[in-house]
RNA sequence: CGGAGCGUAGCGCAGUCUGGUAGCGCAUCAGUCUGGGGGACUGGGGGUCGUGGGUUCGAAUCCCGCCGCUCCGACCA
């Protein structure tokens, strides 16, 4: 994705002090405010530049570790044919959350709400082998659920951008490895974000299947209330380690799914008092929780239904074996934000802040301040934002908080003479006077994991 | 889909009960002074009061219909 740095007098970035009155929880209030999105019709949302920075930034974490993860990336379209949900028999299935839409020669055609079917029509006509299995393919694209009532911004909306797997092996041994697969690659993109996210047993809804997993993060305004075993906390999923696991390794896939599977962790819907109790008190922890993944085990459902074969290497005819594995990524923009902010605004971790820094020059106009601040526009690249409005001081800071770069480099004219600048740590707060070099080499040390 | 509420300038709101020339704060535009946590002063611009109908000499205000948005509940990435 290609990044460019930005001015502020040039870029468009609507901030707002007030919050409008439809915006109730805070990462709603903060994305209006912070001119990320802008609500066009209940539940659909036009995103802006500062958002869709984050909204790529998310993306492109997420296509890392489906790659790592051996899945391939392809791009289904929105609208599908009714009639491959009619073969599936989910066409009436569906019911009311499914946008139907008739064209001009009177076809019926959908705005997809999930692509199993039409990704399993692109299957059949063109796999026939168990030497093409398994098989993983994904893409990132926009679903439509007309949902009764969407609320909460972006994390229930009506259309939204979701990342979606469908996997395809010869046996359910396989699918069972194409399960776990997912489930690290889900575990490592959620930690990326910055997020603490549990895999909690799930209820397979109208996907169908016989095992299922929902990614629950944490945070006070989540929609279920949730329990887990603090040894989750504990957890680490990294490749190298100790504790890391191969995705290549059937073994460490496995070990990694019985430590996933075996800690307690449920929604209030699966909550086991008799379980909880056996937990000692000082492990059980007990909070919020905003799905942002969900991942299905289903066999045979949609190639039995829709009569999807391929050949063993015993020369038998067989219906593959297939998973789905969805993460909702606009979704996640206002997770990330519910699970990380203040008074002041959104605190964005390092891996998506739409820009990792700002300059904030206080004294547009005096000479030393804008020659230091433009030698730092220059030397930070792409992910810098320069505050370069003539705007007071006061305006500044409160916009970069709001905004919740990661750094803030504030060049002031008594610093400016002196060749010092000021660096914040939005997260924490602290401030240090440093050489402008030094800032930025501090600065520098944060942008792992940014590729 | 059940229940509740809201719709007046870009945003936040008052005015509606009790009908009589549409207001406040912020933002915006011009200018002067200011200059390290949302500045001060002066002057200016911006409104089919969601929409259609009705009552009335006269409707933001009263009556009826419709549309949109939000919240609570049941349902979902």
């Amino acid at each position: 994705m290609d990044r460019s740095p930005m001015r502020l007098t040039q870029g468009f970035i609507p901030t707002l002090k007030e919050t409008p009155n439809e915006a109730q929880i805070a990462s709603h209030r903060l994305m209006l405010r912070a001119g990320l999105v802008r609500q066009t019709s209940a539940g659909i949302y036009a995103w802006l530049p500062l958002g869709l920075r984050v909204l790529r930034n998310i993306e492109r974490i997420v296509r890392q570790e489906q790659d790592a993860a051996g899945a391939q990336e392809l791009l289904m379209p929105t609208i599908q044919p009714a009639e491959l949900w009619k073969e599936s028999g989910r066409y009436d299935d569906y019911g009311k959350e499914m946008l139907r839409i008739v064209d001009r020669h009177d076809r019926d055609m959908l705005f997809g709400p999930t692509n199993e079917e039409m990704v399993t029509d692109i299957f059949r006509n063109s796999v026939h082998s168990y030497r093409d299995l398994p098989l993983n393919l994904y893409h990132i694209q926009w679903k439509f659920r007309d949902e009764v009532r969407p609320r909460f911004g972006v994390m229930r909306g009506r259309e939204f951008l979701m990342k979606d797997a469908y996997s395809f092996d010869i046996d359910r041994a396989g699918a069972v490895l194409s399960y776990r697969k997912m489930m690290l690659a889900y575990m490592r993109t959620f930690q990326r974000l910055g997020l603490k996210a549990i895999p909690m047993e799930a209820d397979t809804g109208p996907i169908g299947g016989d095992l299922s997993h929902e990614f629950i993060i944490l945070a006070p305004t989540g929609e279920s209330q949730v329990f887990y075993d603090a040894a989750f906390e504990d957890i680490d999923y990294g490749t190298s380690g100790a504790g890391g696991f191969s995705h290549e390794s059937a073994e460490d896939l496995e070990k990694f799914f019985d430590k996933m599977t075996t800690v307690y962790a449920a929604t209030d819907e699966k909550h086991d008092l008799e379980k909880w109790d056996t937990i000692a008190a000082d492990r059980r922890r007990e909070g919020r929780g905003i799905e942002v993944g969900h991942i299905f085990y289903f066999g045979t459902k949609y190639t039995k239904a829709m009569n999807v074969t391929v050949a063993t290497a015993d020369g038998k005819q067989i219906h593959p074996e297939m998973g789905s594995y969805g993460i909702g990524v606009s979704r996640l923009v206002g997770a990330v934000i519910e699970a990380s902010h203040d008074d002041a605004g959104i605190i964005w971790p390092d891996s998506i802040a739409p820009f990792r820094a700002a300059i904030l020059n206080l004294k547009s106009g005096d000479a030393a301040c804008d020659a230091l601040c433009q030698k730092l526009y220059d030397a930070l690249g792409a992910d810098a934002l320069y505050d370069d409005r003539p705007d007071r001081a006061g305006v500044k800071f409160n916009d970069a908080d709001l905004m919740g770069h990661p750094w803030q480099i504030i060049v002031g004219p008594r610093g400016a003479a002196a060749g010092k600048v000021e660096l914040k740590r939005r997260a924490t707060g602290e401030r240090s006077e440093l050489s402008p070099e030094d800032a930025l080499a501090k600065i520098a040390e944060t942008a792992a994991g940014r590729g």
